[in-house]
DNA sequence: CGGGATCCACTATGATACTG
DNA sequence: CAGTATCATAGTGGATCCCG
């Protein structure tokens, strides 16, 4: 979700823009992450001034390949809403969070 | 995972087969999954005999529909096996099991 | 063999408070 | 604002034993 976000916001984001655009996310879950996909080589972390804290993160190369096959699984969401409600019974496949099919902001 | 395997397979399987094509399944969980799968019209449950045990799920035309994404997901992951290899250093987003990416037997 | 039940160690995550 | 640290707790999944 967070590489898809970062995606539709044109591959760099801040912190709080990330944040509010993922409403389930908590800064704990979103930090963490950042951490990983930091470490993984999908993200890159610019820090631009230390007072205020100004940070951005944009996708990387690596990030921009692993986007391709998440934004057609969201693609794939919206054609198929339909087959997606057809779920809704049982909720332990289902995300808690919402989706950001569309990101606000 | 278990949709994927069911489609190589043909579209439907035995408990004991689907657990041998994906070694580091558990029986618990396999099991667990499948009755998600099933209470979500993803497969179908037929039962053939009680003694000895004979059952064997399929894919419903509503889990075809969802393993049309996942197939791509495999296929990209085919083709981008350079990519996957690249996350390597951090193990917290790799899958602990082996991806059956091609299924034994 | 298929699968249910139980126990238990481990993990994940939200909440909260704190730092610079 | 960005990020860390700590805690309390719910969830996860393997191991094991059992049944028909």
């Amino acid at each position: 979700m967070i590489l898809h976000t970062l995606h539709l916001l044109g591959g760099y984001s801040r912190p709080g823009q990330l944040q509010r655009s993922i409403p389930g996310l908590s800064k704990k879950m979103m930090t963490q992450t950042l951490r990983e996909l930091e470490g993984k080589g999908l993200i890159n972390r610019h820090i631009h001034q230390i007072m205020p804290p100004n940070v951005e993160y944009s996708l990387t190369a690596l990030g921009k390949v692993f986007v391709e096959p998440i934004e057609q699984l969201y693609f794939w969401g919206i054609d198929h809403a339909d087959a997606l409600e057809a779920l809704a019974t049982n909720e332990r496949l289902t995300c808690t969070a919402q989706n950001p099919l569309e990101v606000a902001e």
